[in-house]
This record gives C-alpha cells, structure tokens and sequence, in this order.
DNA sequence: TGTACATCAGTGAACGCGCGTTCACTGATGTAC
DNA sequence: TGTACATCAGTGAACGCGCGTTCACTGATGTAC
C-alpha cells in the first residue's frame, strides 16, 4: 500500500490575492483589479513595501499596463484612498439610515452608529484607513484637504446627525457649534490607536469601545457651557 | 558704477541639514547624527521616501558606516520613533510640573497642559510623530505594544493626572476607570487629524481647540453615569 | 454579412537609478608596559 | 615619555535587486460602409 501523507498544515494563504490569469487580452476591469491587489499587497507589506511593478503581477498583467489607466503610482494609491472614502462615507449612510425614528434615543443611536461604522471601516480595513489619511489620502489634495471628508462625505453626515440630536434636546445649543471636531477627534483617535497598534483592545468588543467614547461625548455636549463641571 | 543686484528672494533653504563635514575620521556622535538626518529628510520626503544612504551622506559618512551603529534600517527609523516617545514623555512631565497647587482647578489645568504638550509635539514635528506611531512606532513591539506609552511614558503621565482629578472632585468616581480611553482618543485624534492634514485650522489657535476638547473631556467625566443626559 | 480601418488595451524589452547590505580594508584611538 | 598592539569607527568598491517609467510594438474590438 502506497502511503502518501497529506500536509498537516497548509502554509498560510494570506488574503486571497487576484490570481494571475492572463486568458483574455482585454482585461475585464483593468483599474479596479489593479486597485484591489494594491489594497491586499498594502496590507501584506505596507504602503512603503507596495510597488506598482507587484501589483501588475498580480493582476497577471505587464507593468505598462497599469499606465493605461493611472498616470503614475501615486494615481492608483490616490484613487485606493478615494474608493476607502467613498465606502466609508457608503458605510455612515446606511448606518444612519439603518435606525429609524425622530426620538432623541433614536437620534443618540444614529450618533453612536456611525461611530461604530467609522471605528469597524478602520479595523476590517486598516490598510485602506491607513492610505485614506496618508500621503496620498484627503490631506494631500492640498488646501481643500478635507473637502472629500465633507462634501457628501463621513463629516456632512455626523453634522447631520448633531444637528437632529440638537434638535432632539439631547446636546445643548451653546455647545453645538464646533461640536463635530469633539466627536471626530474622539472617534478618529480611538479607531487610529488601534489600527497603529498602539492600543490594544483585550477582551472588551469593540462596539463596546466606540459606545463609551460616543457617551461620554453626548455628555459633554449635553451641558451647557456654564455647568457645574465638578461632582 | 557695477551694479550687482542681490537677489530679492534666497530659495526656501528647508530646515537645516546637518552640513557634510568630514573633518575628524571619527565622527562625533554618528548615531544620534543619523537620527538627526533621519528626521530631517523624513519631514522632506516623508519614511516613505527615506532611505539610510542618504542619511549617511548628510551626515558625511559612507553608507556602510551606519552599520557600525544600527542593526539595518529598520532599526534606525525605531530608534528615531523611541527619541520621539521619550521626548514626549519628558515634555509631558515638563507641562505637568510646570502647574504647581493641588486644587481643582490646578488639576485641570495639568490635564489641559498635558493636552497641549501632545498636540504641540505633534504640530511642531509631524515627521517623528507619524514615525511614533508608523510601522517602526511603538504598535510594531509586538504583543506589548503600548509599553512604550505606558510605563513612564505619556500614557502613565495622563493615568496620574485623570486620578489627581478624580481626588480633586473634577470628575466623578464611577467615569474614573477607563476615563484615559477618551482623553487619549480624542486628543490624540486632534493630533492626527491635523498632522495628517485632514483637518486644518483656520485661524482658531492650535491651543484654543484642545483646551475646547479637554474640557469636552472633563465635562463628560464629571457626571455621574446616570446624570440626565438631556439638557 | 463582409471587409477596411480607427481605436483601444495590452506586450515586452529597455532605460537609468538608487536602494540595502556585505566585505576586506585602513586610519585613529587608547591602553599596557 | 615612548613604543607595540588591540580595538574601534570609519572607507569605498561591489553585489544583486527591484523599482518607476518610456517606447515602439501588436493583438483585440467595434464601427462605417
């Protein structure tokens, strides 16, 4: 009887990377495949590893290629960093849209949604995260830097929202003005520590994480400016 | 009568360079020289764009003397990172001392100074505050990542002010356990959010929006959990 | 339905470059006697 | 005080490499007649 012992273990994969397959001449979706292995290869080896060069192999296709559709390299990072906004800002709609009602604990459960949409985006994708607020994210496209963040983007939609929780009596008049900079530094910091990691989540969920922080905001912004600030 | 017009502008000279001089065969200090250099051309090109060799010819070495002193480039870049964690810590204590008194309101003002020490090292060197927190940073040590931070670094800084404040009566002792969670995220988002030139300041004083911020904070700590959280 | 042709989306070889790292070496330094 | 020698901190040439980008090209596609 002839033995032949199959592997134990079958060395790890990583993410499934778009295999080579040259059949057609025409590629279906040359930009996209190429956008799509440079998201797995960042991750693989980081936004400093990732050549242009890589990323047309692993589409299976010569590196001129890529030229065809992006003028130079950081052409394609730039547009992986405008999909990742573009999803984030797709992610905030549909949570937001998710909960229904005009109530001020409907109004804090939209809040607190995105907040978990914004802190989720950034730890399913932390490479994606990572080029979004890189040298070729939002803040490079120079003095209207954050007009991707803004214009339809993840901050029009929390504005939106602090504007019904305003509404709703849950935040105070006084304090709403400005309040989007508490709320974003709050949850941009959270989700940016983790994904540098530098702060490490033990057991606690995350969603757990992202409540607490989005509370405590809502807390802040309920008082008015001249509360007593001392228990 | 020779008419020699000096001209009217000198190009941008950038920040001084540490000028190639080759005089003694054994430099001074080539380490911390290198680390110097790395700092300079990383503000110029960004870690992306960095390379050992050049640092080396800033500082007027050959390229093979920098391995006199560090392992590989890898480790050049962490070492640029730890001088970045240490001297935020020391600016930490520096801030934190600076406000003597054990009132109140001396406790909140340690807090907000610790605030800005943070958000200042960031604004003032953008390069060594990415570096801190970019794949060399304190997050690449593995499992105990966040040492760094913690022990005798800003993180413990920040654990001794937020209990100074809850003995002060500022925040109130249930919201004391995990309370650094949202000073450290919402500040250290401020930092990233303008480092990584998402968010811009217009002409709001960088001091002016972590105090708003802090504050924020505080505010958020001083009720107890149960307070009404609509105004 | 069939052919000519413009357009599009690839190929693949080549370019020059700067990189990280190694190696055998040499000049400077300091210590023992 | 002077010399021998071990040690340290540099040199500089060389390695192989993969990179971004260009160029003249060719195969596939679709449209006009």
């Amino acid at each position: 009887m002839a033995l032949s012992t199959p592997p134990l273990f079958t060395p790890l994969p990583g993410p499934a990377l778009p295999t080579p397959q040259r059949s057609p001449y025409h590629h279906g979706d040359l930009p996209s495949a190429l956008k799509q292995a440079a998201v797995t290869l960042i991750a693989r080896h980081g936004v400093q590893g990732f050549s242009l060069r890589e990323a047309a192999a692993a589409v299976g296709v010569s590196p001129s290629a890529a030229y065809r559709h992006y003028a130079d390299k950081a052409a394609l990072l730039g547009a992986v960093a405008g999909d990742a906004l573009a999803e984030m800002a797709q992610r905030f709609t549909a949570a937001t849209a998710r909960v229904r009602g005009r109530g001020p604990r409907d109004a804090r459960a939209r809040f607190l949604a995105q907040g978990r949409a914004y802190v989720e985006f950034a730890a399913e994708h932390p490479e994606r995260f990572a080029v979004m607020f890189g040298p070729f994210g939002a803040g490079s496209a120079g003095p209207a830097a954050c007009a991707g963040h803004r214009v339809g983007g993840p901050f029009a939609a929390l504005s939106a929202v602090l504007d019904e929780l305003l509404e709703a009596g849950v935040i105070h008049p006084q304090r709403r003005p400005g309040a989007e900079l508490l709320a974003w530094s709050a949850i941009h910091g959270l989700a940016h520590l983790l994904v540098s990691g530098t702060l490490e989540l033990g057991a606690t969920p995350l969603a757990r994480l992202v409540e607490r922080i989005g509370d405590d905001c809502l807390r802040a912004l309920a008082a008015p400016d001249d509360a007593p600030r001392e228990a």
